[in-house]
DNA sequence: CGATGCTAAATTGTATACAATAATTTGCAC
DNA sequence: GTGCAAATTATTGTATACAATTTAGCATCG
């Protein structure tokens, strides 16, 4: 796809089995919202679509659920998953927790290499901005995930990273339920001031900013209970 | 919401589908140190002891290599994970990042019925600690991670449990290759320290102690690469 | 004697078939 | 027309069968 002129956030193995590039593709699709939460995710339909079994099906969308992303019921099947309110709030909540502390650990780490990276990013990001269309839509929204996701990275913590990668693609799919405004926006000037306070080594500074910005992704959210037949609605076709 | 503090640590469906039995029994066969880190678990073998089929055997496998307990290898198989001493340290980093978070999370929350069960849980460490015998060793590994376990349930989110049972099943394996002491009982102090802190509602001491605790565990370790041709002996059968 | 290439065995990767469970529709009585 | 119940349909749960890949053994050659 992109592959910004960075090796960080592509952990692609190449020769990942059938089962790792559907869920990889489906993980897409849900990060990036074409995917809607509480779409149903049928093992034949799934199978079908990517010209496999149903078993390499049935394997992705496992591994979807333990992302989180992907809510397996029971002899009833798979669905895209819909965080309830109370979700969600744990969902920023653990970001809350762990954020500031990989921020911290990446700038004890970070190269001047590393630094222009981030940098290129956030225009990457402020380039979508200014486009329009959905595909440009779809890029914005994962460019302002990769931001925090390329500062795990940075943090070097592989387990870190990995939990983070979690969290903001759930993160995603809370916005999509909840958010307000297209606020995806909103954050990019926030990103650019945090990495302002990497530069110039304030490593406080920069942890503050973060708590504040992840504070203002969730202020944007109107996390109230969406009605019981709306859910159900959600559950057809 | 979330139910009293009963079945805190027992979140298991009894409906729970065949996969997820094997998978839970495969775990605790390794966090309580009856699977050596390199064990070769082979499909086949490990539905023939359980009179499954490979499907369910491969599905169980798969789950617990998404917790970092299980290493599959494209074509080769699947083995019981064999930390590396870099992942061992990312592990406690990881450690040291959020659980001060956790404890001060539930420090805020915890009810005095809560506290009574954390006694209760320090008490039942004790007393295996007195016993002695290969059984008694295996519930005394468990009971030092459940100590951490409840104050993660307690904290009320659950995504940041779900993230401290996979950080705490891989601390048994990264102590099961390179802890010195059988020092899975030098915490057992630690553990009631940071009980009375949280009894005094004295949050930053309580983290204070989390920290040194988690500290003391990371320096009994001998974190020395194996060599190499150890590694392959432990890889064969 | 050691290295190399080939064949055979074992193990995983994937597809398909059958069984069990849940959702839907149909039929009947009221 | 409404409500309940049985049959039907669709979907998931599990097992088995076959293909592909790796590993090991063995023979051959340098």
């Amino acid at each position: 796809m992109d592959s910004s002129a960075d090796g960080l956030l592509t952990p692609i193995d190449s020769t990942e089995t059938g089962a790792q590039q559907i869920r990889d593709a489906i993980r897409d699709a849900i990060v990036e919202r074409r995917l809607a939460p509480g779409t149903k995710l049928s093992e034949s339909d799934v199978g079908g679509l990517f010209n496999v079994s149903r078993t390499l099906a049935r394997a992705a969308l496992q591994a979807l659920s333990y992302e989180g992303l992907v809510s397996v019921e029971k002899n009833r099947g798979a669905f895209v998953a819909y965080p309830s309110p109370e979700e969600a709030k744990q969902i920023f909540a653990a970001r809350r927790l762990v954020e500031p502390g990989i921020l911290k650990s990446a700038a004890e780490r970070i190269t001047p290499v590393q630094l222009r990276q981030l940098r290129q990013l956030l225009l990457e990001e402020g380039r979508l901005m200014g486009e329009r269309g959905q595909s440009a839509r779809r890029a914005e929204i994962k460019a302002s995930g990769d931001f925090h996701l390329m500062v795990a990275a940075i943090s070097g913590n592989l387990i870190m990273q990995r939990f983070m990668e979690e969290l903001v693609a759930r993160s995603s799919l809370v916005i999509a339920l909840y958010g307000q405004s297209s606020a995806s926006s909103c954050g990019h000037s926030e990103h650019g001031d945090i990495i302002t306070a990497l530069e110039q080594k304030d490593i406080d500074t920069a942890c503050d900013l973060m708590l504040h910005h992840i504070a203002h992704i969730e202020a944007d959210l109107d996390l109230r209970e969406r009605k019981s037949f709306g859910l159900k609605e959600a559950f057809e076709r």
